[in-house]
DNA sequence: GCCGTTTTCGGCCCGACTGTTTTCAGTCG
């Protein structure tokens, strides 16, 4: 079951308690756990995989034990009993907006409604033929927004999924280079895209002005199909690429406030709101309440409404209530501390059974000078073993290195480093006599990914342990957010090994990838492992991604000293030689 | 059902919006 299912079984379950008069703090808790596993950036099987799916904020030992059920048998006793209480047609009609269970539950009660799959399709019949305005709690409006709702719901069924971080951010930033034309005093990305996850949904960005009216007018302007929403402290539009973004507009007086408000995470803001009564304020989008006087302070900035809880400032990457209100928080790593991009492939063929880059070394080496880099790794892939003998491959290999020396013309340095596939039994897809022509390997998954976990755990240990020049594991997981679910791997185990053997795990900036995942880049940098931030670029264009590896490192809580491309060069090159 | 900078028991975030209502319940983020 993917996260969104279970996160939909668990609203169905608060749904049915709601109806059923529960609690309301156990609903809620349900909501919550709901919420948060939807939001995950790993699979919540590999947490429960792990044996870690309290770490989850919002599931403790009840949840833990439901959901344990649920991942061994497919089914939990616990939720379905609860859900088996109520008619089922109930639970398609929560997906409609603006349909809660009090309402779904009224109108499926009232016309009897007994199928599951038709319930939305009957809904529609009695809306049409104009039986629910009758009801009470009901009107004319409300008859008239179901059918609205329906065809809503019905087209966000073929709406597309969330897109990666870098392709949010690219359309985000047009729309704020396009916004700062209105000399708007500051404009911000708010939401899980401020908070550098690595899927977004909608874009939602901030606007700090005097005059809303003329900053809304002018978004209003950015090229769309259509305008969703539009008022006075702001506006939606739907954008020709299907994409829905939100602009919100606030007094300069009262930005900071609104910014911490919309960046989140929803766990995050209730995580600080509890944290802030127990020192009697309370918050809200305007600003800090002091619950004793009354008296209401406002913030320009983010950094005055954090201190003024005595906290320190957090960065948007930390605020998913990992901790960040209570614990010491790191000094994360920031793009400026990188020196070196280690994974770049160029043109020069060395007909390998993966694709090429499409820029000389020479183009390489210039963009890598534009962008401050001390020194590159050239990384193309091994040359392909069904089309070669082992002879030629060495032959190939040593022509290569040849090549590169020839051609290194620049003060940026380079190490000459290779992509090796890891086969499907864990042997490396290169010669042993190949790589005395190499400075190190990036062993990768490039095959086979869903074999089983003890398979797929044994073959990258034997991997990574078939020989110490192995120095990177590369986009560890494998996983493509458009098109697979990485591989199911014991990572503490694998953990072990690259701690024992030094190696450093990739993170990945390939838009798609973004792999290693945050949750795991934290794992590994809590047990002292070190990570190596690349672009696996294929053309110089690809190397200005870097920083949306950088932000998947903050998340996962990383310091510069996390990562091995903030070493200087010869710090670097050291660690890379070592145990040769 | 969760969770700990008052607490392992006893609390539990905050506000906007909407429609059907005369003060509020339900839904949403």
């Amino acid at each position: 079951m993917t996260n969104l299912e279970i996160a939909e079984l668990l609203r169905r379950v608060a749904a049915a308690y709601q109806i059923l008069g529960e609690n309301r703090f156990r609903i809620i808790a349900y909501e919550r756990a709901a919420d948060s596993i939807e939001h995950l950036t790993s699979e919540l099987k590999d947490y429960w995989d792990d044996k870690k799916l309290q770490e989850i904020p919002g599931v403790g030992e009840t949840l833990a034990g439901h959901l344990d059920e649920l991942f061994r048998t497919g089914h939990s006793k616990h939720f379905d009993s609860v859900m088996k209480k109520l008619p089922q047609a109930v639970f398609p009609l929560l997906l409609v907006p603006g349909l809660g269970p009090k309402k779904a539950y009224k109108l499926v009660t009232e016309f009897k409604f007994k199928s599951e799959k038709t319930a939305i399709s009957d809904l529609e019949k009695a809306a049409k033929a104009h039986k629910i305005a009758p009801l009470e709690g009901f009107g004319e409006k409300s008859e008239a927004d179901i059918l609205a709702n329906i065809a809503i719901f019905r087209r966000g069924q073929i709406k597309e999924n969330r897109m990666a971080l870098p392709i949010a951010d690219g359309i985000a930033q047009d729309i704020i280079a396009f916004l700062k034309k209105t000399g708007a005093e500051k404009i911000d990305v708010l939401g899980s895209l401020r908070r550098c996850v690595s899927t977004i949904g909608d874009i939602d960005i901030a606007a700090s002005t005097n005059d809303p009216k003329k900053v809304i007018a002018h978004f209003l302007t950015y090229p769309h199909q259509e305008i969703i929403e539009e008022g006075p402290t702001g506006a939606s539009l739907r954008l020709h690429n299907g994409r829905q973004v939100d602009l919100r507009v606030q007094k300069p007086e009262l930005y900071g406030a609104m910014l911490q408000y919309f960046t989140g995470s929803k766990n995050h803001n209730i995580a600080l709101r509890s944290f802030a009564l127990s020192k009697g304020l309370s918050l809200n989008e305007y600003g800090m309440k002091h619950v004793a006087t009354g008296k209401v302070d406002t913030f320009k900035t983010e950094e005055a409404f954090y201190h003024a809880l005595g906290l320190p400032y957090i960065p948007p990457e930390l605020r998913e209530d990992k901790g960040e209100i209570t614990k010491n928080l790191p000094k994360l790593v920031e793009l400026r501390d990188i020196k070196g991009d280690l994974h770049i492939h160029t043109d020069y063929d060395l007909k390998p059974s993966h694709d090429l880059g499409v820029h000389s070394f020479g183009e390489i080496l210039h963009k890598a000078k534009e962008l401050g880099y001390e020194y590159i790794g050239i990384s193309d892939h091994n040359p392909s073993i069904n089309n070669h003998t082992e002879k030629q491959i060495v032959e190939i290999m040593k022509r290569r290195k040849e090549y590169y020396q020839k051609h290194h013309t620049s003060s940026v340095q380079y190490v000459l480093l290779c992509e090796v596939d890891i086969l499907t039994d864990g042997k490396l897809a290169l010669p042993e006599a190949a790589f005395e022509y190499v400075d190190g390997i990036i062993a990768s998954i490039h095959s086979s990914f869903t074999q089983d976990r003890t398979t797929v755990t044994k073959r990258i240990i034997t991997a990574l342990e078939s020989n110490p020049k192995v120095r990177i594991l590369g986009h560890p997981t494998g996983r493509l957010f458009s098109k697979r679910e990485g591989i199911d791997a014991d990572w503490p185990e694998i953990f072990d090994v690259c701690k024992k053997q030094d190696i450093a795990l990739e993170i990945n900036a390939y838009p798609d990838r973004l792999d290693l995942p945050d949750v795991l880049v934290y794992d590994a940098v809590k047990k002292g492992l070190k990570c190596v931030i690349n672009t696996d670029a294929h053309a110089v264009g690809h190397m200005d991604l870097m920083r949306y590896g950088v932000s998947v490192a903050r998340r996962g809580w990383a310091t510069k000293r996390d990562i091995v491309n903030t070493m200087d060069y010869n710090d670097f090159k050291k660690w890379l030689m070592k145990g040769v």
